[in-house]
DNA sequence: ACCGGTGCGT
């Protein structure tokens, strides 16, 4: 990528100069094009026709900023060329600049390659300027060569170098700039470092970022956001929230894109307190939501389990793109209810939004959680058809998925065979589950032996792989794949469950006696299986194919982290709360039944969410996922 | 100079 931009731009840099040297202009057509941009005076009309107004370097400045594109800024410069004016420094530098902003980087580098003299501001101009339109290479070149001038390098220019660097996920240029801000003694100065806290962050090395973060003594409103951001891209959602917390407590108040990144890491997180936390800050602002926050909290609401408070915040934005409803209906998505989601594809038509590749995907998944086959079938032709949007492997993605839940299998590999684009991780997932729903232990051995290729350290394939073998009777493959999984020093992941009480969670696993209050859990769980038992309820060990060894033992089944969380829930909070329960693997296929059965015969909604969707239970014992166990 | 922010599959 970066090659072909430093080759485009040699080509463009060649254009530029020509066009340098072609424009050429009279004194007549120099007022003409400045006249419109000098401020109007109060003096009489000309006297003298003859000895026009003397030209400033300001009516160049002021020029410049009003130009809308890069041939009003050309004009202008060959005016200033003409009257002699491009050799005043600051001139110089406003066309250097003003080319950049309007994305003209050929012309404001030939410019800035023949200035006779350059200072501080024309070095960062053109090395912002190369960073803005992502000529990271030339960015990175220019900055030696500024380097190299002898110039002392400044506050200025170093945190473009440093946005290069993190755009580029240069960690190891990274770190040298950071021995050059040193060696300037700019460690503390805030823009600097607040860049530096992004890089670290950005090429992944949280733990430096928060290093340069702790040790500065200010810090500003950008700082905040880009360290709370680099916790929550990187997995530590908690992290993130935790310093939003601490900011509020330093009596920093957050702004709108510190909510925004908030919100991001409160949908990573899926807490549903948290969100509720977030959005009454937001509430107690007097201005409206912003097209960004209201989207990442339409988000965040989804994520903790609520559709119905993103719709809230949907119906209240006054202003949608089509991220906006794309994400409405991805909320309604993964919560199961596919016919909203689709409902809401008319209406955003009419409110003059195009639907994208995006918004595609998010359909059919909502379609494929809520076993709307036809309707996902329609949508996956009229995409391409209606809207000129080729699938990609998403797109095939979400249709062997919604085709196999279905009980179209042969449908689903049809529609495998057809796919010419290369198969990724996420359509071999979705073929394997279809394979498994449907006992195709062929096909879903292929599946699962591709994913391990793609993901050789990713235990769970193996997990998967070991189970099919074990379906099938063939116990040396089993034996096998544990050995190659071992050998590879792998672990399964453990499963765990969260469960979020009076603003606390409480996390089990398997087995779990670590808990305060493990004595009622597991009397309140006896009881209750008692009753599930005599409601009907059977243990099913068929169905628990991502779960292994230890948990399939008949002993474990009764012990698995759902049923404990359950238990606890149930003990531990007044008859009519809701439970809202987070596992971070599947919910295996016997605690699916087993919590429908429980939220019918207690009488209590239970919302679940595992590693790819909500499960919404509720008294009546339906879930309106639909059951494709 | 004006940084930091929103949606996607198993």
């Amino acid at each position: 990528m970066l090659v072909g931009k430093r080759s485009a731009f040699s080509i463009i840099s060649l254009e530029a100069q020509k066009s340098l040297f072609s424009s050429s202009s009279s004194a007549a057509s120099l007022s003409a094009v400045l006249d419109p941009f000098l401020p109007a005076t109060e003096s009489a009309p000309q006297e003298t026709p003859f000895s026009p107004a003397p030209l400033h370097p300001r009516s160049f400045v002021s020029a410049l900023v009003r130009c809308r594109s890069p041939a009003e800024v050309r004009k202008v410069h060959a005016l200033a060329t003409t009257a002699a004016m491009i050799d005043n420094l600051g001139v110089a530098n406003k066309h250097v600049y003003i080319y950049a902003q309007h994305g003209a980087l050929a012309d404001a580098y030939a410019l800035f390659s023949r200035m006779k003299e350059r200072d501080n501001v024309s070095w960062s101009v053109i090395v912002g300027g190369f960073v803005k339109v992502g000529y990271y290479a030339n960015c990175l070149q220019t900055f030696r060569d500024f380097v190299r001038s002898g110039l002392r390098i400044d506050n200025f220019t170093l945190p473009f170098v440093l946005r290069a660097c993190r755009d580029t996920v240069s960690l190891r240029l990274g770190v040298e700039i950071h021995h050059l801000v040193f060696k300037a003694g700019l460690q503390s100065d805030l823009s600097v470092s607040a860049a530096l806290v992004d890089m670290y962050a950005r090429c992944g090395d949280v733990d430096d970022a928060r290093k340069v973060f702790d040790r500065m003594p200010k810090r500003h409103m950008v700082t905040w956001t880009v360290m709370m951001s680099g916790y929550a891209e990187c997995g530590n959602p908690e992290e993130s929230l935790a310093l939003f917390d601490r900011m509020r407590g330093e009596g920093v108040v957050p702004d709108k894109i510190a909510t925004v990144t908030v919100a991001f890491a409160c949908a990573k997180l899926g807490v549903m307190h948290k969100a509720k936390m977030i959005h009454d800050y937001v509430s107690s602002w007097n201005f409206s939501l912003n097209v960004i926050l209201g989207t990442a909290l339409i988000d965040m609401y989804a994520k903790c389990g609520s559709a119905d408070d993103a719709r809230v915040i949907f119906d209240r934005m006054k202003d949608r793109n089509v991220i906006t409803w794309s994400s409405m209906i991805s909320a309604y998505g993964i919560h199961g209810r596919g016919r909203e989601a689709l409902d809401l594809f008319p209406l955003m038509l009419q409110s003059s939004i195009r639907p994208n590749r995006i918004t595609f995907v998010s359909i059919l998944s909502a379609c494929s959680h809520a076993g709307l086959v036809d309707e996902g079938r329609q949508f996956f032709h009229l995409m391409e058809r209606d809207y000129s949007i080729k699938p990609d492997v998403k797109h095939y993605t979400c249709m062997v998925d919604l085709l196999g839940r279905a009980g179209k299998l042969s449908e689903a590999l049809e529609l495998s065979e057809k796919m010419t684009l290369e198969k990724d991780e996420g359509f071999w997932g979705a073929l394997l589950g279809a394979c498994r729903i449907h006992g195709n232990a062929v096909l879903a051995e292929k599946a699962a032996k591709s994913l391990l290729e793609l993901r050789p350290r990713n235990s769970g394939y193996y997990v998967l792989l070991s189970n099919i073998y074990a379906n099938a009777g063939r116990w040396e493959d089993v034996a096998e794949v544990r050995d190659l999984m071992a050998s590879r020093s792998l672990r399964k992941t453990p499963g765990w469950t969260w469960i979020e009480i009076n603003n606390e969670t409480h996390r089990f696993g398997v087995g779990d006696k670590s808990h305060p209050q493990s004595k009622e859990i597991y009397e309140t769980l006896k009881v209750l299986i008692e009753k599930l038992e005599s409601a009907g309820y059977v243990p099913d060990t068929n169905f628990v194919l991502h779960d292994i060894d230890e948990e399939l033992k008949a002993g474990f089944l009764y012990t698995h982290s759902e049923k404990l969380a359950i238990a606890f829930g149930l003990f531990a909070t007044p008859e009519s709360t809701t439970l809202r329960i987070t596992k971070n693997l599947r919910v295996c296929g016997d605690c699916h039944t087993f919590i429908k059965l429980a939220s019918s015969v207690m009488h209590r909604e239970i919302i679940v969410r595992d590693a790819h969707r909500f499960h919404h239970f509720n008294g009546g014992g339906s879930c309106s996922c639909g059951d494709y166990w």
